[in-house]
DNA sequence: CATGTGACTCCCG
DNA sequence: TCGGGAGCCACAT
């Protein structure tokens, strides 16, 4: 068998998705603490990048993620989507938005 | 090695 | 509240 390109990739994507599965219900991240919690401080947009290629069924909590405002940051349908998920963890938007001084996860 | 990209963030008007 | 612009990081070409 030979091969595998792998391109640098993996590692960030597994760190990523390790960080991200440590989110509890009905709590939220933003994308940069998400990338800090990854260890890789600053590199929010990668996080995005990363979770728009997820596959529809992972299991992962992709919903939990919000940028720095507390807002849904992805277009339809998939804003749909997150606010159901997230109101079904009983996490409330009002306005369009999560209120991170009392949804946001810290450990 | 250079260039383009984005489910981001911060700052300013 | 809203929009534009600069900064940033790692990945894709």
């Amino acid at each position: 068998m030979v091969q595998k390109p792998m391109s640098a990739n993996n590692d960030a994507t597994s760190r990523i998705c390790l960080a991200l599965a440590q989110v509890p219900t009905g709590r939220v991240v933003t994308y940069g603490g998400l990338a800090e919690m990854a260890g890789l401080p600053r590199a929010a947009r990668l996080v995005g990048q990363t979770l728009r290629k997820l596959p529809r069924d992972t299991t992962l909590p992709w919903h939990r993620v919000l940028n720095a405002q507390g807002r849904i940051s992805i277009p339809e349908p998939g804003y749909q989507r997150q606010k159901s998920r997230l109101e079904a963890e009983g996490i409330v938007l009002i306005h369009g938005k999560v209120d991170l001084e009392r949804f946001l996860w810290q450990p």
